[in-house]
DNA sequence: TGTCGAGTTCGATGTTTGTCGAAACCAAGA
DNA sequence: TCTTGGTTTCGACAAACATCGAACTCGACA
């Protein structure tokens, strides 16, 4: 908390364990439960398409103030989503001025992308 | 259901829409409806256990005979979450006599895993 | 035909989640 | 200092979800 008072975010999440493709070896119980979280943090129309505005932002964020209007939901629930995102570790959040910019983490989505990768059938 | 008896699964999901990774393109509506339900099936921390155990599996499949006793929970409840897997098109399931196996779709988590894939920071 | 074992479906229950409106917060200007 | 606009937090509520035990289905095997 000693920083100068515009960071918004939570975790460390680029201390999450594990990550070999599930193809290739179990996931252990203890990493299941950091990553399922990421997983289900994505789980969410709404979220998944919030992630997919910001991975794919102009200059590598985007401002609520321009995400909240794509949706035809109230801004209450927006923000609810983006903390969801947030502290799941996907996303990182910054206060500048009267708006707040949020900027993928391409650490986490790194590691589940990986996990997701298919192994080719073993050519035995 | 014309067919013989033993075909458990529900969904034609290699018919999901889109992939391009979400950090090059926004993700449109319609998909991020279906791709939400697949990550949302992910974000359970048994479903990601299973999962990695059955993509991980000797000889391509596992029987729910050695997936159910690596769990603390009922054979009820793992029952329900092998089918919301299968309903999320990421597993097949097949009846072989007294036992049933489940092997991975490889299709939708190759989709998964390309739409988590992190560009390069765009070398402007 | 009757029974047994493996899995799934059904019905119920407590918990989590998505959504909203109201209130609070925070930075910028007047 | 007061107001205003953007965003988050709080409190509430309905819908969705994870879990269980009981009942059911499907093959195998007497």
């Amino acid at each position: 908390m000693s920083k100068s008072g515009t960071q918004l975010t939570v975790i460390d999440t680029d201390a999450v364990p594990c990550c070999p493709p599930m193809a290739t070896s179990r996931i252990p119980a203890e990493s299941a439960a950091a990553l399922s979280r990421a997983f289900k943090a994505l789980g969410d129309p709404i979220r998944l398409q919030l992630m997919s505005m910001i991975a794919s932002a102009e200059g590598g964020e985007a401002c609520v103030c321009d995400l909240t209007p794509a949706f035809e939901v109230s801004g209450t629930t927006i923000s609810h989503h983006l903390k969801v995102l947030r502290e799941a570790g996907l996303v990182d959040a910054e206060r500048r001025a009267s708006w707040v910019y949020y900027r993928p983490r391409p650490g986490l989505m790194r590691q589940l992308a990986t996990l997701l990768t298919v192994t080719e059938p073993a050519a035995t």
